[in-house]
DNA sequence: AACGAAAGGTGAAATAATGCATTTTTTAAT
DNA sequence: ATTAAAAAATGCATTATTTCACCTTTCGTT
């Protein structure tokens, strides 16, 4: 084997961030970048990046649910937003944080390599189109977030849970019938209510046949009622 | 006067989107940069940026003070982050927002000038210190706003308006004694509550001692104390 | 100076949300 | 398979928040 000091679970040829990366650089500099790079993988739980921690590396995402978490002085969490594979994590320190501002956790089975800050910025400065590629990738984990914080700002608990309800469905699972990654207590992290709270909500609107929720089960059965709930609760 | 097609309100030299910019590009470039921008004054109340538009210029603000604001599908509308100059507003559109996500507008008296984002983004793009350095300035804007987004999401309203109160001495009148720009209504979209709420909980922190407050001014006589609050309330 | 409109303010009833005690269910470990 | 621990669920008392009806002050206009 080429590479001693660590294991390879997967081909980089088939990796979606190898092939954007070859729209814009040399393949002689992506085998630069891909030197240093090592295939990690994260069981459900697992903490990628934490928070306060110097961060050398960002990880390309090539499989799995995360979430951006922040622990405050309290010790109490909040979940920032849930991103699912493919994405690029610890960008948000590409331009101007030195520390992590969050931790970066599994929430399901991950899978993603590691790429070395220092090197992704020399190349991407000597190309600025790439360096843009890379930043929409970054924003867009930051975006995705605002429409959460949009929700949680001016919409009683009933809204929010109904936009989370939606959120997942539509940009996570990408079904209506999904198993839920997060814990009751990670979903109340997530709306910013306390967990009996969504408990009580997710059975109203089980009983109210909105949804059916059986366990981490959940199936949207009346995802147009869901968007009522959301505009007016 | 050399510039026939608007009024000139101030000086370049004495700018200070000047001053950074040669830092890093050359003066002819600069001098592109300007004859495509011009001076602008808003009064307290005006439209800077209009949510939905399409945004072909930034604004370098050079004196005053702004909120983002954003209207949703009901009408209701949310403050997301207030910022004083010197900023560079509009930025969040450079990376990947066709149409501005938010309204910008002046909640005091303010003057900038307006900056051709084709002509940033070409210059930029062949400058990449300078494009990390634009980046820098627009994302401090966003960033101001993940920590308000933060209180917001999981403390109670005293809680949030202490913070509110804390985070306007500190970031924007940078003194314990201040006059409000804002009505109470606008304070209350910003704290995500109702107006009544903001009013009930002033008098309280004022009858308690925390703070004095007379119309729009107010004194901050108790910062730690509001801390705590911050912290636990 | 008088007027109307907008903003500020108040108190009380109705509604929403939390926190707690307790039970049930699920999960993981031996 | 048994047990212990964690997570989920429930109902209720307490607290927080909104909403409403109404009043007062401020401010700009005629």
């Amino acid at each position: 084997m080429s590479l001693p000091n660590h294991q390879r679970f997967f081909e980089c040829d088939s990796c979606l961030f190898k092939t954007i990366s070859c729209q814009y650089i040399q393949k002689e500099e992506f085998e630069k970048l891909q030197s240093k790079s090592v295939q990690l993988r994260y069981k459900k739980g697992e903490v990628i990046l934490k928070q306060g921690a110097k961060s050398t590396h960002f990880l390309f995402l090539r499989k799995g649910i995360i979430k951006f978490n922040y622990e405050d002085d309290n010790g109490k969490n909040l979940i920032l937003s849930i991103n699912k594979a493919p994405a690029l994590i610890g960008g948000a320190n590409l331009v101007n944080a030195e520390f992590n501002l969050f931790s970066v956790c599994a929430i399901e089975d991950c899978e993603g390599c590691t790429i070395d800050v220092a090197m992704l910025t020399r190349i991407a400065l000597g190309n600025t189109l790439y360096l843009f590629k890379m930043l929409q990738f970054i924003t867009d984990v930051f975006r995705s977030s605002i429409f959460n914080f949009i929700s949680l700002a001016h919409k009683q608990v009933n809204g929010r849970i109904a936009d989370i309800l939606i959120f997942l469905s539509q940009n996570i699972y990408l079904s209506n019938e999904f198993v839920l990654s997060l814990s009751r207590q990670e979903f109340a992290e997530f709306a910013g209510c306390s967990k009996e709270n969504v408990i009580h909500t997710l059975r109203k609107f089980h009983n109210e046949g909105v949804i059916t929720v059986e366990g981490k089960k959940i199936l949207l059965n009346d995802p147009e009622r869901l968007q009522r709930i959301s505009k007016h609760g």
